[in-house]
DNA sequence: CCTATTTTCTATCTCTAGATAGACAAGGCT
DNA sequence: AGCCTTGTCTATCTAGAGATAGAAAATAGG
């Protein structure tokens, strides 16, 4: 594995429990074995490190979501689809969403990362748009799209507090029968 | 207004905007026109600090769902009254749930103060649970509010993400109508 | 093998963080 | 007046932050 691939992964499990200011390049030296000097040398200033990193998370989340969907064909499958990988990012990683820790902390974090982190959401809402049934309304595919992604943001910050994935399950479950 | 309370203003204004390490004595010391020293004086560490703010805002909160519910009856204007109050957060303080940022830095807080924001989202729970039809089984009524509470808290942050505080209004109004 | 590039190191700077000791000031109480 | 409590101040400590310069090592390509 690379340096730079072993500084995202421990940057990400750092950011996505204590948030954006609770990482610092030293921390990231020495969980990878190195200097906080070769930090700087891949990653300059923190802003690179947190936009790199946002941005490899938001692929991966992506990628993922295509994988996930690639035989999928109704609306309810493709929902489905999308709650399973945002679980697994909770359950298996036992960390709530990288970019929901970085929206709340929002005006606390440099701009490029703001506007990275509102590009995830905005892909987040177009793509679960794009999947909604057709005869639905333009107006509601939209609040039902912000709803879910609310929702789906909200359960894994409140499980996660109160130490209980099935609080995740339930409350999805709830906002994927009742929107369809 | 008593220094105590300038601090835990100036405390809350930063807080629920960068979170819980973007904000500094110093800062505070500067807001509220004294030193850092003496604010070490009312608050010796940044924990109590933290924990008294939670508080304060915790009860507030309570006290003004308790005012706008006065004369409510049904769930619904219950419910609505739950929404007012959380919108009023929102687009008046210009800033998300100061819980729902703590909650989600969660792992990178003193323990004290995580311990809080659990309780606030406890009783939020157990209020929405109270104020949900008689008629509804319990297992659902717990659904619902976690449903709920995981939306609002969503919504908050999605809005102030987005600089655009209807999504929030989009969001918990769909809540509302398919959740009763 | 030698050179050029990439990567890591040592060493250090500056700034800010949280925190503390102890002097000093203001006010009420007896 | 003298005292005690409350609050603020100056001054300072230690730790840690982000960041940089420049030497040294490792690696790759011809």
């Amino acid at each position: 594995m690379s340096t730079t691939e072993k500084l995202l992964d421990a940057a990400e499990y750092r950011m996505r429990r204590g948030g954006y200011n609770s990482v610092s390049f030293r921390d990231l030296a020495s969980d990878t074995q190195i200097k906080s000097s070769s930090v700087h040398y891949h990653y300059p200033k923190k802003e690179d490190l947190g936009l790199a990193l946002v941005e490899r998370y938001s692929s991966q989340f992506n990628d993922e979501l295509a994988k996930k969907t690639k035989t999928a064909k109704t609306t309810q499958e493709h929902l489905r689809a999308y709650q399973a990988v945002i679980r697994a990012a909770l359950v298996e990683d036992d960390a709530i969403c990288l970019c929901g820790l970085l929206g709340a902390e929002g005006a606390g974090l440099p701009n490029v990362i703001q506007h990275r982190v509102q590009q995830f959401f905005n892909e987040n809402i177009n793509w679960l748009v794009s999947i909604l049934p057709n005869d639905m309304p333009k107006a509601e595919k939209l609040a039902t799209a912000n709803t879910l992604l609310a929702g789906h943001q909200g359960a894994m910050m409140l499980a996660k507090n109160m130490q209980d994935n099935k609080i995740f399950d339930t409350i999805t479950n709830q906002l994927l029968e009742q929107v369809i």
